[in-house]
DNA sequence: ACAGGCTTTCAAAGCGCTTTGGTGGATTGA
DNA sequence: TCAATCCACCAAAGCGCTTTGAAAGCCTGT
């Protein structure tokens, strides 16, 4: 069913149904109301195809998934980012584009994109230091929203929806430090991303501001597997002096840091302190009741809605401001933190 | 740069242009080259609204992933079965557009999918026992192919890959049996769910043919999360004559399940046996020299990639018969399981 | 009764591409 | 030499929609 056989159906022209449905006012209520039965009746839904060549709008925004060439692996936060984000796609009748491209080449697939022309808007994920993606859509003139930041020169004015890393991971260092850890292991995230390069900031600043000297060879920066987490644990303990506390990046990675833990029969919280960076995954909720980790949390899925609707806001108005949102992760205080243990 | 002005700037006709570009054969080679070098030139990518309209193909293909509203979440396993498919999709040069349904409603969306027009075809996630979707897409006459199988009566000719969940939980359940173990907890999925109905199918065909009655307190059913494998672990153990043994449905409740262990200061493999099920989660690599699961594996990364490939065969050519793979699990030994402890 | 102003409707152009149905000119065979 | 054939190209229609510009019908007020 199309508009052309719509409108015979009901003995007007395309131009009054088209107006009928998309309500402009130059139409008569009656009439307005005999098309949206018919619609309804005849399941009419205008071809989006048609509607973005007559429109210039594709009703459609994309996401482009960096795919981690050196271990094939996608971030699993990707899944809660996108759940929230669809909630104001389905609300704002938008379609969302996937693609998923090796982190080697992004840059061409964002270009494609564009010249295609079938998104509206675009979101950028994972971020890294001075990303050229941030130039290249500017130029472009393609809306975007970047999830979470770029230290590009400070003129780049862009959309952008962040957690505060550094202040988290700032907390987080400080917490354990209060309880009297001096040898704290960071298990970062890649370091050319953004958000890994402000957590390990924030984890310096607050061991700077406590006059403790930093170890590097307790700083690690990984792809974010359970098996890193888990790896990483074994080497330290294996050290002379293993760190007393470990800041973990992600909850999977904790979990990697738990297994290690176990075979070594050492308990957390104990013996060895942990704090997660907990994204609020969907399938690894950190019980509020047995508050397993102490964590720092803060919810991707929030960060995905909140980065649609900028979007949103965006593509329907290109000359508003960039609004930049930064979310503030709450410290969850759980079991796998204690004082440090006496050496 | 669109059609129009390539072929302007190149003195040759928008049909000349078009048919050069894609390869047809009324072009002399001289001017195919002229062509396709202007194209690369200027960037010109055609836009995919217009050839859609054009063809009546939109070199896009639909997912649909349905969002548990029980638990407001999104199975993890998208993100690997999405860059298997992702593979195929860039190399046909194939859009992909995701929907997220909260589960209630998906039947309206694929009806809405279909009638927009903007794919064509789709992949159908999770089915269940009798899925209505099947019937619905054959009768839209959309070309889909199912990850997994519905039991819907066996005149339905349907294109799927699936993996043979009984066959895997069968011999995962034999293994358990021929090391001793007579109660073994089962931790399934949701039993709406056609994997589940299945899993649970070769567990019972194991004990059935082992001559062990079941126990149906024994057997759980859920959504797959860390947390129900605690809770679960947690109320088997506390029970008078708990399991020997537990096979759990996803690595992620074998994590829960791991967490209850070591705070129940149980040992795997020795105190308690445990296989899980393994996806092959790239964030999750069961580590195969000190291959910490005992679990049935295969991946569903594989399966994502064989579902886009059936997919674009019969979107090609309607007509060839449905293809049907059924991918058999490897069954893994690793540490978590042992021989019965003496009761 | 009629100019002027609304309201409601319509025909047709255009979005960027593919494809049908040509055409003009070079090449071939008798 | 002329018709038949082929080659390389082109103009225009059409995909399903929106939107411009115009027109028909209906009130007003004088």
């Amino acid at each position: 069913m199309n508009l052309k056989e719509l409108s015979a159906l009901l003995n007007l022209s395309q131009t009054t149904v088209s107006r009928a449905l998309n309500g402009y006012p130059e139409v008569s209520e009656a009439t307005r109301e005999r098309v949206g039965k018919a619609a309804r009746e005849h399941n009419y839904i205008p071809n989006t195809r048609a509607q973005g060549l007559a429109t210039g709008r594709t009703h459609a925004v994309g996401h482009v998934i960096p795919l981690s060439t050196k271990h094939e692996v996608v971030n699993p936060v990707f899944t809660d980012f996108i759940a929230g984000a669809s909630e104001i796609y389905a609300q704002e009748n938008y379609d969302m584009h996937l693609t998923v491209v090796p982190d080697t080449n992004e840059e061409a697939a964002y270009r494609k994109i564009a010249s295609k022309g079938s998104v509206d808007g675009v979101i950028v994920h994972g971020p890294v230091e001075n990303d050229p993606r941030i130039n290249l859509l500017q130029s472009i003139g393609m809306p975007f929203v970047v999830h979470g930041r770029s230290n590009t020169e400070v003129d780049q004015d862009y959309a952008w929806v962040d957690m505060n890393n550094k202040r988290a991971f700032e907390r987080a260092t400080k917490f354990l430090i209060d309880l009297g850890h001096r040898r704290i292991g960071l298990l970062n995230g890649l370091e050319s991303m953004d958000f890994a390069i402000r957590r390990r900031a924030g984890y310096q600043s607050a061991l700077d501001a406590a006059g403790i000297a930093t170890d590097p060879s307790l700083c690690r920066s990984e792809e974010m597997t359970e098996d890193y987490g888990y790896e990483s644990t074994m080497a330290f303990c294996a050290r002379d002096t293993p760190p007393t506390a470990i800041l973990a990046s992600s909850i999977i990675v904790g979990i990697g840091v738990r297994r290690a833990c176990s075979e070594l029969n050492l308990t957390l919280g104990k013996d060895l302190s942990l704090i997660i960076h907990d994204d609020g995954l969907s399938y690894f909720r950190n019980g509020a009741a047995a508050s397993q980790y102490t964590a720092t949390r803060s919810s991707v899925r929030q960060a995905g809605l909140t980065c649609a609707e900028l979007l949103m806001e965006q593509i329907a108005n290109p000359d508003v401001p960039k609004r930049h949102v930064l979310m503030e992760a709450e410290l969850i205080i759980g079991s796998t933190t204690g004082p440090a243990p006496r050496s």
